[in-house]
DNA sequence: ATGAAAGCGCTAACAG
DNA sequence: CTGTTAGCGCTTTCAT
């Protein structure tokens, strides 16, 4: 262990220059002579003196550190955004400072509140109450307190939020993906499963599935619509047993093919169907969103939408920079465009 | 937004009283007249004041700040330890700062720096280099070299590092409950794969899967066991694969189980399996560990071992924080038992 | 090229 | 109870 508490004085003093000459080999913020400049990097290097930027950034303009508010790193959807972002961020000298809101309103707001008195560059907020359809107005109020310069981008919306930038993955493309994949492989009974409607993201899911159906002549009344609960398998295989029953019922038959609303929904579904003594793709098909990494590995491999997930990293962390840089106009809301990933889940009905 | 840079002065100036009071009704260190205390909070409120963390940190002992570096989030293992710890160290008051090591060895050694520059309180470790058999010297120097008193933890090992402790799983203990769960269902030929022999964890299994099983009396030899690759599904199958390719040519027998060294390798093997025709766990059981989400989402669900993700990341934050606090005598090594959770994919064979 | 001095925003020891 | 003063460790004018 090295003595604590080894401060540019100690360094200068041992040196026989100033402090200010120790932080200008330092920072290399001027030049310094070589023969000053070889003794007290000697000297850093003999005390092993790492410099405190606590300290550093009270006297700098702000800290390199970006604040990163996530809904929970345990769904992997956020997990890789996190990692894309932090990858992003070290390319650019900066760090992260990530939190999960774990759906806890209140919890979220501290969170926000501790960010902004870390006097984080900026605050990147993934999914949590930035997604809900209803916008928390004691949560725009305390965004829209938040000090001058501090610039906060999202993945969801916050309405009446101020220098708020939005990136978004273009979720009505991602649904024509599906869509018309699943009409050229023949599927024109279609069911659209799980999620919750007041989440943002699901509620543009769902009008433009409605929509998209309509023109390409689906058949999807409400029966087959059904939404609320979690993004988990669980409540995945919950609501297809509802659909069974529902349809059953109704005396209305089964959907040729399922949209789930994320890939863990989908693996619920997957059950359910295999349950209730179905094949999947033959009797029915599935497909998901977000390409995780089961999705490959449930049977059948699932069909699904992918992401640029570095690209989302990145330019959500460009965003923060460049407007904490004060570039150049940057545009309120960017849509990332999805890809679809086809395996077996969806193959062509026969 | 509100206007940048109001600090305890202005606060102070306008309250008409010192910027010590304002300080104290701040921090609460002291007792305030009710008026001017009142005054403060009033203005604190009318212009959205937040003390500045950073600032506070430096005139204050240290950050309430603890890094932690983890092999990578995306694996759930790591997610749920990391939330667990978030979730425990917010209790306590602390803010965590995470990174991903992802493998790479360089930018690891760049993050203890950055953690140390920030004067973190501690770091956690998480995997890792800090799970490697073979300690690199270089890692331990810049251990051993940090400012004294700040602790360092890991749920692995580092030979040669002064100062730090360990919370681990109880590995050992985890074999011994699969393998006696496997003996008492009948099973008696057991292969154990995937994982890589130089991580620590991996090792601790494999040693004590060999002791164990001859103590068991399992049929267990060389053929049987294979480790390589990363912890995912993909070299999970190609491990399983590769065993019934060896096996076949060496005319030796299947194994009547296989014990996946954590639960995504274990969804590599059901597929393999499954793709040469075999039933789990008619044929073959499977079990694994870590009692990941999907583990009860395949088919069959997956036998496996479970930690409780809460207590061992309390574990961990406390250890941090009872070494910050100079608390009495820690333990260097501190032992977490796993616990079995019993699914389909090993009932008693028949 | 370099030192002295001021300041970043807050806390704390010390007088009153 | 409260104001004054002195740091915390670094950067940054401003002279020299």
């Amino acid at each position: 262990m090295e003595k604590q508490n080894i401060t540019i004085y100690e360094i200068a003093k041992e040196a026989g220059v100033s402090p200010s000459t120790v932080s200008r080999v330092l920072t290399g913020s001027a030049r310094v002579r070589q023969d000053k400049k070889e003794a007290v990097e000697a000297l850093i290097e003999k005390y092993n003196f790492k410099p405190n930027a606590i300290a550093r950034s009270l006297s700098t303009p702000r800290q390199q550190v970006i604040g990163l508010i996530a809904a929970d790193v345990r769904n992997e959807f956020y997990a890789n955004l996190y990692v894309a972002c932090e990858m992003a961020a070290a390319r650019r000298g900066y760090m992260l400072m990530l939190y999960n809101s774990l759906g806890q309103l209140d919890y979220e707001k501290n969170i926000l509140e501790m960010l902004l008195e870390q006097r984080v560059a900026g605050v990147i907020h993934l999914g949590g109450a930035a997604d809900d359809m209803e916008t928390d107005a004691e949560y725009v109020k305390l965004l829209n307190e938040r000090p001058d310069g501090i610039p906060y981008v999202t993945t969801g919306k916050f309405d009446g939020v101020k220098e708020c930038y939005r990136v978004q993955v273009d979720a009505k493309a991602a649904v024509d993906l599906l869509a018309e994949h699943l009409k050229e492989n023949g599927y024109r009974r279609i069911a659209l499963l799980g999620g919750r409607y007041d989440v943002l993201s699901t509620h543009i899911k769902y009008d433009q599935f409605v929509k998209r159906a309509e023109e390409l002549g689906f058949e999807t009344g409400k029966e087959y619509l059904d939404n609320w609960g979690d993004y988990s398998p669980q409540p995945g295989e919950e609501t297809m047993d509802a659909l069974f029953e529902r349809l059953e019922k109704a005396k209305k038959p089964l959907p040729e093919a399922i949209i789930a609303i994320n890939d863990n929904t989908a693996v619920g579904v997957l059950r359910s169907i295999r349950h209730h003594g179905y094949r999947v793709p033959e009797d029915i098909a599935v497909v998901g969103y977000d390409n995780v990494c089961v999705s490959e590995f449930v049977e059948p491999k699932l069909t699904t939408i992918d992401y640029d997930y570095d690209a989302f990293g990145r330019k959500l962390v460009d965003t923060v920079i460049r407007a904490v840089e004060g570039k150049r106009k940057i545009p309120s809301l960017q849509l990332l465009k999805p890809d679809i990933v086809v395996r077996d889940s969806s193959h062509p009905r026969g």
